[in-house]
DNA sequence: CTTAAAGATGTATATTTCACACACCTTATT
DNA sequence: AATAAGGTGTGTGAAATATACATCTTTAAG
């Protein structure tokens, strides 16, 4: 279980590119205006791609844009597509074949371990709450600000 | 957010602790008990000992024992006594002062991002889970087939 | 059909974090 | 004193992350 900077910019990308919905936006523009690396969004976008969640365009007047509509676009199976061993309890494994833990007398709690058991539930406790959400649910308290201020940003600099 | 095998060398020596309850347990032991690093387990230790979880003495006849009873000791306060970070939302923390995010128009979501807010209730739940676990509770399914396996160990393999 | 813009892909590197080893100190009992 | 236990600090190897760099492919404009 872990959560890293790549599931943040990959729901932070989503998030742009749902309020940016009327347009397509480049990799850069995300990056930049989030001030983050754009090479290691390249690779976080790809693979949102790859997973449905935004469609890339390449060439000319291409970019990125949410593969489906915001309500669609389940949080929790975001997180799951970004970080891979969010569907189990990975960190904890014991009592795995081959593994350290196998020495001496065995893991005294194995053929039934609670503790496997009880973080397990917390995290689906976890995902419970994120699959709730949608990205539509996400963008929804900002749409009026934020896109007042688009407007804004259009109207002090116009396209270079 | 993140979940290591220190917290889970931290739950593993409290389960042992509670099964050996009558005696103190050498740091060896327990090392030995799941075929894991005593170097590093008593780093483990010795946190949880300064935690109050558990109880050590040196010198001659000295080990631990667990410093409360299992009742008093919260799966969910161990969890957050070994992993800092379990508090609060530290892996996403976006918009802090002096961080690259500011760079550029700064976060279109700052000033209230529901990000955090849902990452935060996620966090929540996870905790919410681990609350309502006491050391007891994990012990109890235990309790008597664990006993009566010690038993057969001692018969086996006396003291050296 | 050439060129430029945009994403796709592979490789390399820098940093951080773990897990662990090693050496040495302190405490307490015998 | 000697010994057995935990306490403490430093160092290290491996792995995971985040990022940089270089190059290729696709697409549309001119």
């Amino acid at each position: 279980m872990r959560m890293t900077v790549y599931t943040d910019y990959a729901l932070r990308t989503l998030l742009y590119l749902g309020v940016h919905a009327d347009r397509r936006v480049s990799i850069r523009e995300v990056a930049e205006a989030y001030g983050i690396s754009e090479n290691h969004l390249v690779k976080v976008i790809h693979h949102l791609g790859r997973g449905g969640f935004i469609d890339t365009l390449r060439g000319r007047n291409g970019g990125l844009m949410l593969g489906r509509a915001p309500e669609d676009i389940c949080i929790g199976d975001v997180v799951r597509h970004t970080e891979e061993d969010m569907a189990l309890v990975a960190c904890m494994a014991p009592s795995m074949p081959g593994e350290k833990r196998q020495a001496g007398a065995g893991c005294l709690l194995a053929g039934g371990c609670h503790l496997r058991g009880v973080l397990g539930e917390a995290m689906g406790a976890f995902m419970a709450v994120l699959d709730r959400q949608t990205l539509a649910d996400l963008l929804r308290p900002y749409e009026r600000r934020v896109l007042t201020q688009a407007a804004q940003n259009v109207e002090a600099a116009p396209a270079p």
